[in-house]
DNA sequence: ATAATAATAGTCAATATTGGTCAAAGTTGA
DNA sequence: TCAACTTTGACCAATATTGACTATTATTAT
């Protein structure tokens, strides 16, 4: 597909190792030195790909024998998902940040190709930017969000 | 065919590329390159010829490695009553005649139930009430539905 | 023990690399 | 002529990359 940028290319090597592992365990430096990047780009890549949202944990130890530990986050149920997205998405919620949650859904099987469709068509920036206030905006996405999670979550 | 002018000629090559295709990803600098006009001109052409009424889905990043794919998607045979909805939703749409609109969804079968619950969740009158401004709120609606309407169009 | 040093990872801001928006100006055809 | 469509470019926004500086932890020397 589209691995044009480096952050792509290293996301996508840790989310394989990843689909077999619970957890995985790096030396950041490690990382860097394989893909040739400065170690730094290691934290923007987890920083931007491997969020609660995401449904990532992320934790770390300085010093010697430091590590970064990714694993991916353990819900017990349904119920556990989407208390945990209503959590995520807060009073405000951007237009990138909604489409994540969409698609964390969809990968829990909460909701199938059409429902994730329906979801995003509703919290498209181009529906809601006519407030013409980012703010607002922001607001009202996550005011539709979470009445539909809030659904999901109770609907039987 | 006379193409007179070069956003004809930029439609009809990227047209010919997804007749083999299913999506095509471009560089916006490079077509704009390749035909020799300004890169805006490459959303011009997206804007006004790959609609999703026309049926092609398009989506981009920004940044290093940033791209624009646009797809081409299958539209239901019969979109006749979607059309006559999305007239009838208009500018403005109140919180009641947005529940007919989605019943009338359901009635044809074009929503099942779960999918016509999660459209009303995202257009209750409880989710856009925060604008404080009925006229605003009755546009967002409309914004919303017909955003929902459009991706109806799409086959599976 | 304590201090110095080495070995990690984190933060942040500058810069680079894309695509997006909008309105002015140009073109065309009824 | 006039309205719709096209072309252009200045300015904006998002995302990625880099590196200098900081913070934390472990190991070693005194």
């Amino acid at each position: 597909m589209h691995e044009k940028n480096i952050s792509d290319i290293i996301e996508k090597y840790l989310k394989q190792i990843l689909s077999n592992d619970e957890h995985i365990e790096i030396r950041r430096s490690e990382i860097a030195n394989h893909f040739h990047v400065v170690p730094s780009q290691i934290n923007y890549v987890i920083k931007t790909r491997f969020t609660i949202p995401n449904g990532y944990l992320v934790e770390s130890k300085r010093g010697g024998g430091g590590y970064i530990k990714i694993a991916k986050v353990k819900l017990l149920d349904n119920i556990d998902i989407l208390d945990t997205l209503i959590e995520a998405v807060g009073n405000h919620i951007s237009n990138k940040d909604g489409k994540t949650i969409v698609q964390t859904l969809f990968n829990n099987h909460l909701v199938n190709r059409k429902e994730a469709n329906i979801i995003l068509s509703a919290i498209d920036k181009r529906s809601l930017c006519i407030m013409n206030n980012k703010q607002l905006e922001d607001q009202c996405r996550s005011r539709i969000l979470i009445s539909i999670l809030n659904h999901l979550r109770f609907a039987d």
